[in-house]
DNA sequence: GCAAAAGTGTTCACCGTACACCCATGG
DNA sequence: CCATGGGTGTACGGTGAACACTTTTGC
């Protein structure tokens, strides 16, 4: 394939920043890619490429993720677009980039097309080289996901079906990386009314069973259409 | 000019949506220009144009509304990037788009140098007729642009130098197209601590002079580092 | 004196926050 | 019985919202 046009043109490409957060609940983790080819060959990377013509970021987006990481059917929201001229060396390239939160057993990672390997890493211990200006990418990312967690209710679809408060409660503390008062945020989130009590409770812990609850969608989406704000 | 890519990439355009408030405080205004080739010859769109190699994102912005408007120095915020392939007739063109807010009193429009007439229209009497996916691009701008007004002091810098508080209400009023109540509004913003009471009063007025204030840009920048909010 | 806008306080309801103890379960 | 996390209520202060009359000025 091969185009000519009058005046020279930026590349495009995606790149998406997922979030991960594993069952258990001890991390967050971001999804990245090793690099197989010049330049920053070998650095880790966040996973993306270029757009073709024709498809549009999201579905470019998802290409990509899915070719490099193995990741589909992942609920990605534009981040930023990035576009200085040197951020890649070999050309101007200008980068729309999405972010994601998911549930990181839910994803098999596979092998990338061309020898890229993928894996989770945890985003405290932060990788210092990443390639390009990955990192400050992750940053950006880091502040919206942070951002919006206050104000919408992120993350429900991240634990299982059937999820114990506490469960929830460590998402938000491990996301905002603070702690959050017991009480207050039990109160908070059963006040939201997008809860179900499903009248069940844990088994087989060595303490006192929790009870569990679902992510009530219905009522989310009829909260939401009434303006209604999610604030914690 | 030309060149030859190994494989066919969108083009790469920036738009800038820039609202206008003349000191006057009538109306929100948003400034358009007139196509002058096709597609969409002779139909009003937000200016902007091709990012060229080499150059930021936001130096294109800049460039484009300076070549197509004569408005120079303006202070712009990243909106959303648009990428649908078929958001343009000719080919696949993604947009990376801007938005300001700008004291519309201040700038004179120039013509554009492609026989590009530029003018302010009111946001309010909706133009139904914009190019490409400009409408679409004018609405997320302008829900932007409130929202932002709610926990950010955006818009004192369009006011006159020395201004009233009901000026500056009337701002808030005008871009949130609903009424605020004076008492609380006034306990609010002055409670802010970010306005400097310059002791003199309007004069000529044929009613109660008002006392005038000045953004006091130190005291806020003092504030918005020690992670103060400026909620209203 | 009248028109036009400036200026000014209080009350109330609600919400965010801080805070500590008992309960159920498995081992 | 002990370790582990589950579960619960109240008091206080601060904030957002509603609301009406007096003051000053130019004409």
């Amino acid at each position: 394939m091969s185009a000519t046009y009058l005046h020279p043109r930026p590349a495009l490409t995606v790149d998406c920043v997922i979030f991960g957060l594993n069952t258990g609940l001890d991390e967050l983790w971001v999804l990245l890619v090793e690099r197989g080819q010049k330049p920053f060959k070998g650095r880790w990377a966040i996973p993306g490429g270029f757009v073709r013509v024709g498809e549009s970021l999201e579905t470019a987006a998802r290409r990509e993720l899915d070719e490099e990481t193995g990741l589909r059917d992942v609920f990605l929201e534009q981040l930023y677009t990035f576009g200085e001229p040197d951020r890649d060396p070999r050309e101007h390239v200008v980068s729309v980039t999405y972010y994601a939160l998911v549930n990181l057993d839910d994803y098999e990672l596979e092998a990338g097309t061309d020898a890229k390997k993928a894996a989770w890493f945890p985003v405290k211990r932060r990788e210092k080289e990443l390639a390009f200006d990955h990192r400050r990418i992750l940053d950006v990312a880091l502040a919206r996901l942070r951002g919006k967690l206050s104000y919408q209710p992120v993350g429900f679809e991240l634990l299982p079906r059937k999820f114990t408060l506490s469960q929830l409660q460590r998402l938000y503390e491990i996301i905002l990386e603070q702690p959050v008062d017991k009480r207050n945020f039990r109160k908070k989130v059963l006040a939201m009314g997008i809860l179900r009590d499903l009248g069940e409770v844990q088994e087989n812990v060595r303490h006192r069973a929790a009870k569990l609850y679902a992510f009530d969608e219905k009522a989310y989406r009829q909260k939401e259409k009434a303006g209604f704000h999610f604030e914690l």
